[in-house]
DNA sequence: CCCGCCATCAACCGATCGGTGGATGCTCCC
DNA sequence: GGGAGCATCCACCGATCGGTTGATGGCGGG
């Protein structure tokens, strides 16, 4: 018997899911949460081998949410339901632990199939996320500075080269220097594509 | 009693709600669609009072399959049922004629409560989506021409303004013209601010 | 100590951008 | 017919941007 903890924000869908698992006789659902922080409360109360959570949910996140409950106990599941989230969140859920990653548009089938294995010791990954993981490992890392993220940040609000630096009281030289690296990092060659970019990646 | 089609493309979704509506006396849910194109197809059919329908599906979204079950049987009702969506997506269906608007994060009560008065000839408003059209009546809706928009699409992949003429077949002079329309409609001095306020108000 | 990263700064130059003040022509609607 | 919106186009000009080629100093880690 697999017991599990649904973690949920949205009262449909955990009752969607703990309809489906009901369905299934080698389940049983004994806890509901509707936050990342309930979560963690329950996992360490009720002992869950398994803990179904959402990526994004009020508070505190899954992935945070990952975190803290392997930290509380380290032998206990954490499969991530998902709508189709960007790659950054998942791969911070990834750094934090999590077992499993599943779609929310899977076929209950699959979702079940998803839980057996994690509970039977296995990475499981929907195909979709799989796809995205192997295509994301193949770029390297972008990561911007403190400073050059700053001055991103009021590109973007429509700021000139001459306004950001009476802004961030530094010269224009060194708001462009920012700027060059930051294109440079992000292999773009001007400020809106540059501001494009970091959104599309999280960075903004 | 109240005969309900449900159209969510998430077997979760679709059974949470399925599981919660058959809790209620005096709702039937007589079928489910996961899509768009079968809620319409299903509506024809199997004319339900009411039609629980997601913003966001494939192929044929919530507010265009709204208008087209209200085409074909004026009488039934169309409630969205949504995750909190920009609020360019919410006065489509207004103007497609959905009857009522509710919060998939809401509690089950709140839901069966807006499907009893939708079903008794009410408009049903969430709370939080009320505050949202109240709040966007008092703001001048903003619009772009069709090749504005296609002009703030490719700043936004970072071409320069040559590079648009050539890639549109016009002159520099009217890539400029364009961009300094849209400026003027969206409040703004710039390129890269043009873009994100666009972004921002679902534009692009 | 050396290296890498970060933050700061300079001057110069060509390309691009944004603004200005026009213009024509087409379509749709009152 | 007239007005509004849209698409197209022009020349000129000052401001800004992006690139280049440097430079200094601080901090942390091997």
């Amino acid at each position: 018997m697999i017991r599990v903890l649904v973690a949920d924000d949205h009262p449909i869908v955990r009752g969607g899911i703990v309809a489906l698992l009901a369905t299934a006789d080698d389940v049983e659902v004994i806890g509901e949460a509707p936050d990342g922080l309930t979560a963690v409360e329950l996992a360490e109360r009720l002992e869950p081998d398994l803990v179904l959570l959402d990526l994004r949910m009020p508070g505190l996140d899954g992935d945070e949410a990952t975190a803290r409950i392997l930290s509380a106990r380290p032998s206990t599941k954490v499969v991530i339901l998902t709508t189709y989230e960007s790659d950054t969140s998942i791969l911070t859920a990834i750094e934090a632990g999590a077992s499993g990653y599943l779609l929310k548009a899977a076929p209950p089938e699959e979702i079940l199939a998803g839980i057996r294995s994690v509970a039977g010791g296995e990475v499981v990954l929907a195909p979709s996320i799989a796809a995205l993981l192997v295509g994301r490992s193949a770029r390297p890392t972008v990561s911007l500075s403190a400073r050059e993220t700053e001055v991103l940040r009021l590109v973007a609000q429509g700021q000139s080269n001459p306004a950001i630096a009476a802004t961030l009281f530094v010269s224009e030289a060194t708001v462009k220097t920012h700027l060059l690296h930051a294109f440079e990092k992000l292999g773009v060659n001007d400020r809106t594509r540059a501001v494009t970019k970091a959104m599309e990646l999280g960075l903004l």
